[in-house]
DNA sequence: TACGAATCTGAGGGATGCCTCAAGTTGTGT
DNA sequence: ACACAACTTGAGGCATCCCTCAGATTCGTA
């Protein structure tokens, strides 16, 4: 695919950047429905200017929400580097749940995730890839249950967003302790017979 | 309190009974935020007739909600009635989420719950007095962690809404395989240190 | 049956948010 | 400096939902 894309006349240029620095701040702030006027006017841009640079609501989350999800690789990243397996795996579910709890945006973006536009919706089937190495890495070293898969990571995300959305305000941090009961429940030794279906 | 409230017309408590019917049903099906031209329509009324009888949301939630609410009582005695308190806390947890399972608006209820109206806010703070005997009995009968507190059964709460909400059409049920990862962490042999907050 | 009070009706005004497009403005190559 | 394509603007149309109120209707009673 060559870049197809014709380059911008210099004050178009800046105007695309203005909206993606207001829609990160915004969507971080308020969520994936912020409103889009709010956005331009963040970006000090009339309404239409967004939808000339941004045709539907997709196109700038598809726009956005990429790079934010990126910082989850690196999240990946480290939980695979910790010699420790369990720990590991610990440590990205912290640090995933913590970006989420630093962006409303990305709350969302990861709880809705598979409903979302295509760019948002395939980062995060990627970013279930990568997951899924860290959950095996950890079952093969016998520390984290065998029957715990990638459906119930996506559950367990689903759950969190929820505790990180009404704690947000009132008690920032809920969420850790909230994690460590479901991590005592995800160890070995702790596994009783799940129902069947 | 004497019954301060006059008798109303015939045709006013006709429609006033059709109007909690509707509003039941829709509220259960949709959830709390349904339009309340919604309501007046299914029970065959005007929106103006709606306002006559309960002149904010809050006043119709307050009428229908408690009703809800108080199949959640039953849940309660259940689990208290079961001569093992593990059980019986067990049969809690699993009688309230499926309760949540089959009502949306009882689900947003209690995600929500203390954020509401009156009349809905101290029906689950009642709830929540009986939640915390039979969290007391399996604290003393040595199966339940004694770290596990009341604040903690609200956040199980908010995370099982959402895993209820997200999987209610693709997946019914699949909060009770969450549910389970997340009991086994709750069994006293499983406990490990809490984060000091 | 006829009257008055209780009740019902639904058009309509307000708020918010989405998105479009005709007219105006600005960058850029010549 | 000019012309034209690229870009911007914001009023305004659409949709949804909220809530109100003046006028029409209906019930209960005498």
């Amino acid at each position: 695919m060559a870049a197809g894309t014709k380059p911008l006349r210099s004050d178009a240029a800046r105007n695309r950047d203005k909206l993606l620095v207001a829609a990160t701040q915004l969507i971080a702030e308020h969520g994936l429905d912020v409103p889009l006027e709010h956005v331009a006017r963040r970006a000090g841009v009339s309404i239409g200017t967004l939808y000339n640079h941004f045709p539907t609501r997709e196109a700038l989350l598809g726009a956005v929400m990429p790079q934010r999800l990126a910082a989850l690789e690196q999240v990946t990243e480290r939980a695979l580097a910790d010699p420790d397996p369990w720990d590991g795996f610990v440590a990205f579910l912290e640090g995933l749940f913590a970006l989420q709890s630093e962006d409303h945006g990305l709350n969302d973006a990861l709880t809705q995730g598979f409903t979302l536009a295509t760019d948002v919706s395939q980062a995060c089937h990627r970013g279930l890839l990568d997951a899924e190495r860290i959950i095996e890495r950890a079952q093969v070293a016998g520390r984290l249950r065998p029957d715990f898969g990638t459906q119930d990571l996506v559950t367990l995300i689903w759950a969190m967003s929820q505790v990180i959305r009404e704690s947000m305000n009132t008690a920032p941090g809920a969420w850790r302790r909230c994690l460590a009961f479901f991590l005592d429940g995800l160890r070995t030794e702790a596994a009783h017979p799940l129902p069947e279906r």
